[in-house]
DNA sequence: AAAAGGACCTGGTGGC
DNA sequence: TGCCACCAGGTCCTTT
């Protein structure tokens, strides 16, 4: 479900009723997320405080007295704040309660996320350790994809949703991306100029952020930690389009699987 | 080291 | 209406 600006729309959403609540208990309903959900949390995170809520990648962080829960939401997940005695739906995997009476209440339909508690450096746990620069940083512009991508023969599109090269480009933001920046998706990293990387660059960026302020993309089931939709889908120009009319030109968007993904791409503008 | 493909799941949709 | 094939917002892991 949630590429970077889905996830960025819940952090919003949650931080403010968390940080700084209490514990109380945790309730497990299911375990078998795409890792086990360890019984271990059940015992320590009751009577710890939420510090802080951040977000790295896809990965929610919650900072907690003696350690980090990691929450990943895979392709379907999604979390609420809701009053601890809200009826169940299906689905409805993990609670974690807190004393004020509030519920954190994680939900996923396809079990591809999870839910895991580290007492380690957080960023140096193994699913953190080797992730690429946030795509909204300085450190992520033209330059670095050229450099990255020197030789490279794998599909831009590929390349860019690579979470080695740069976090949180999923494929509906790859896909508009390289067809705001008139890239074909099949070109080779190493064939694009450092030209080309610095307008691509740019353009991600300021998808991202487009996204995040319309409360990201609800295409069937996304909604925010108080269960509305988002805007962005509006918004696109490319993704989900096939066989219709491409706005720039008029030529029918193609659509072909790139790393068994869905693409969708204008065979006219995007070279 | 890089590239490609499989694996993990449930639910919705469209065709027959 | 029922059954089946196929598709879906992710990404780790194994194989080549």
């Amino acid at each position: 479900m949630p590429e970077l600006p889905e996830v960025e729309t819940i952090k919003r959403g949650i931080a403010s009723h968390l940080e700084g609540q209490i514990i109380k208990s945790v309730l497990v309903r299911e375990t078998r997320l795409r890792w086990q959900v360890t019984d271990k949390i059940n015992i320590i995170l009751p009577k710890q405080t939420v510090i802080s809520v951040k977000r790295r990648a896809k990965y929610l962080l919650f900072e907690c007295d003696k350690g980090h829960i990691l929450i990943h939401l895979g392709m379907s997940g999604n979390l609420q704040i809701l009053p601890s005695n809200t009826e169940l739906k299906k689905h409805d995997h993990v609670d974690i309660i807190f004393s004020n009476g509030q519920c954190l209440r994680y939900n996923d339909p396809r079990r591809f996320g999870c839910i895991l508690w580290t007492e380690a450096p957080v960023f140096e746990h193994k699913l953190l350790a080797n992730l690429g620069p946030e795509p909204l940083e300085k450190t992520f512009n033209g330059k670095y994809l050229y450099d990255r991508a020197k030789k490279r023969q794998v599909a831009i599109k590929n390349f860019i949703m690579d979470s080695k090269i740069v976090v949180g480009v999923g494929n509906i933001y790859a896909n508009e991306a390289l067809f705001t920046a008139r890239i074909s998706p099949e070109r080779a990293a190493g064939k694009v100029s450092l030209n080309e990387y610095k307008r691509l660059a740019d353009i991600i960026k300021k998808t991202l952020q487009v996204a995040i302020k319309m409360g990201g993309t609800t295409l069937r089931n996304f909604t925010d930690s108080a269960g509305n939709p988002g805007y962005f889908k509006q918004t696109l120009q490319i993704y989900g389009k096939g066989g219709e009319i491409c706005s720039q030109c008029g030529t029918i968007i193609h659509t072909k699987k790139i790393g068994q993904r869905m693409t969708y791409y204008c065979p006219i503008c995007q070279r």
